[in-house]
RNA sequence: GGAGGGGUGGCAGAGCGGUCAAAUGCAACGGACUGUAACUCCGUCGGGGAAACCCUACAUAGGUUCGAAUCCUAUCCCCUCCA
């Protein structure tokens, strides 16, 4: 594969080296492209399914970075057309589908996500945003299946690993996802078209998309684009990355503190380190395999690093710090930090009093009456950092003087304030 | 349209008239050990209640039975094969 090969590109030898590529249509090919002309126009597309991107998304936009970097132009394509059909690559089942006013407020927020990671305003290789609804929603179904149907061939198509698995456990695919490759492919052609895009990066499960829309620009335009893919980053414990305790971790502050993201990344596997310090950081690669070979308690400093640097990136400098410091405050010395995730409580919800289980559902920390009892017994749950002993501890009015502090196990602390307001 | 198979907890998957809030595995949660790690070990894992106990659940709606996830009927959905 690529390995064996000489790769002269700048941007190309970065990629390779930091564990970015997982495949490439023709790496050859687009390296010595690549060599003598360096403003590399490529594309990254996201489908509006949610309000934000996750950590798992980070990857390819980090490709984009080192694109841009290195004097290329990246494109971000939001799905607002795409996402009204759901992509079946690798899903078991279909997905939902969403309201148009639903992806419509997600292509609004996902939009907000990209500014801080890609320059869109310097020339000359500002990045640029698009959106696929405003060419999809032209076509018109006789004449796109005239001109492009024609070019897509079934068997070639049920051959792609991304349904085939579908189509081997026996579970149904709706022709309506059927017809996602294809969109995805004229986005390609509409996006080389119109912008000289040549190369489309993606997951590893995009290839038989990707590789779908390189077929459909050479047939129709005679012109030979790339894809290049990344591999599907998982976590040491072999989760796909991007959720953790069964939350995503979203970039998007709205969605998830700066702290908690922080904490995410401060609690990576050992063996992951220095996977992740080349994957999302821009430290230089020989740092990240020295803070990624530390031993022992020293690894945490590297943890630290990590946590500090994605944070700085994704939030800024000054929430870096402040989660570093509510950390240092809740896991040394104990403390209570306002930093920490924060529930408000009316003064209504506490008349004439509270029990103590009733206020760790409000805080988030558990979902049930039941799960606050079981955790209390288990020795789990803690008030001001003193261990509660009974469920049917009562708190008023009196108790919420400043804020107080749950916490559920060692890692989870959350701050209840009493609503401040009229 | 016809024939057959199937729909069980977050997922996978047992159960096929009572002992079923439902085996087992995974995931999740808490504890011990540690380094805010991993591994390992222990415990928990539908909801309400201080508790006795009660409520809701095995696709949906009815029925048979002292008793139903388990039997019957209808409906919906999925899969396979045939037309």
């Amino acid at each position: 594969m690529h390995k064996d090969i000489e790769i002269k590109s700048e941007f190309l030898r970065v990629l390779s080296s930091r564990g970015f590529i997982h495949d490439c249509t023709d790496i050859k090919g687009l390296d010595s492209q690549q060599c003598i002309n360096k403003k590399l126009i490529a594309y990254v597309g996201y489908d509006a399914t949610a309000q934000s991107l996750h950590v798992g998304h980070l990857v390819n936009i980090m490709m984009l970075r080192w694109l841009q970097k290195f004097g290329g132009q990246p494109i971000t394509l939001i799905g607002g057309g795409t996402t009204r059909i759901g992509d079946p690559s690798f899903r078991s089942e279909e997905r939902p589908i969403l309201s148009i006013r639903n992806i419509n407020s997600n292509v609004v927020s996902l939009r907000t996500i990209f500014n801080k990671y890609l320059n869109y305003k310097n020339e000359p290789n500002k990045a640029l945003m698009v959106d696929n609804e405003s060419w999809l929603t032209e076509l018109n179904y006789l004449e796109f299946l005239r001109d492009f149907g024609k070019h897509f061939s079934i068997n070639r198509m049920l051959s792609f690993d991304s349904v085939k698995t579908r189509l081997d456990r026996e579970q149904s695919l709706s022709f309506l996802e059927f017809n996602y490759m294809l969109l995805q492919a004229y986005d390609f052609l509409e996006l080389n078209r119109k912008f000289n895009c040549s190369l489309q990066i993606g997951g590893s499960d995009q290839w038989g998309n990707i590789v779908s829309g390189i077929d459909l620009i050479r047939r129709i335009s005679n012109k030979h684009a790339f894809g290049l893919t990344s591999p599907l980053i998982t976590t040491a414990d072999g989760k796909k990355m991007g959720k953790s305790h069964g939350k995503a971790i979203w970039l998007n502050p709205k969605l998830l503190s700066p702290y908690e993201f922080w904490q995410f990344w401060r609690n990576t596997d050992d063996s992951d380190v220095t996977r992740f310090l080349l994957l999302y950081t821009e430290l230089p690669y020989d740092d990240c395999i020295k803070y990624g070979a530390l031993k022992g308690q020293q690894i945490n400093d590297a943890k630290i690093l990590l946590a500090n640097q994605i944070t700085e990136l994704c939030h800024g400098k000054t929430a870096s710090m402040k989660a570093n410091t509510t950390a240092v405050k809740v896991f040394q010395h104990g403390e209570i930090d306002f930093n920490l995730p924060t529930q408000r409580i009316s003064l209504n919800e506490l008349k004439p009093m509270i029990t103590i289980s009733q206020l760790l559902i409000k805080s988030g920390l558990v979902s049930s009456g039941k799960e606050a009892k079981r955790l209390i017994a288990e020795d789990g749950a803690r008030y001001n950092d003193k261990l509660i002993t009974s469920p049917n501890l009562q708190l008023t009015e009196k108790d919420f003087k400043s804020p107080i502090k749950l916490s559920a196990g060692k890692k989870r602390h959350v701050l209840l304030k009493l609503e401040t307001d009229q």
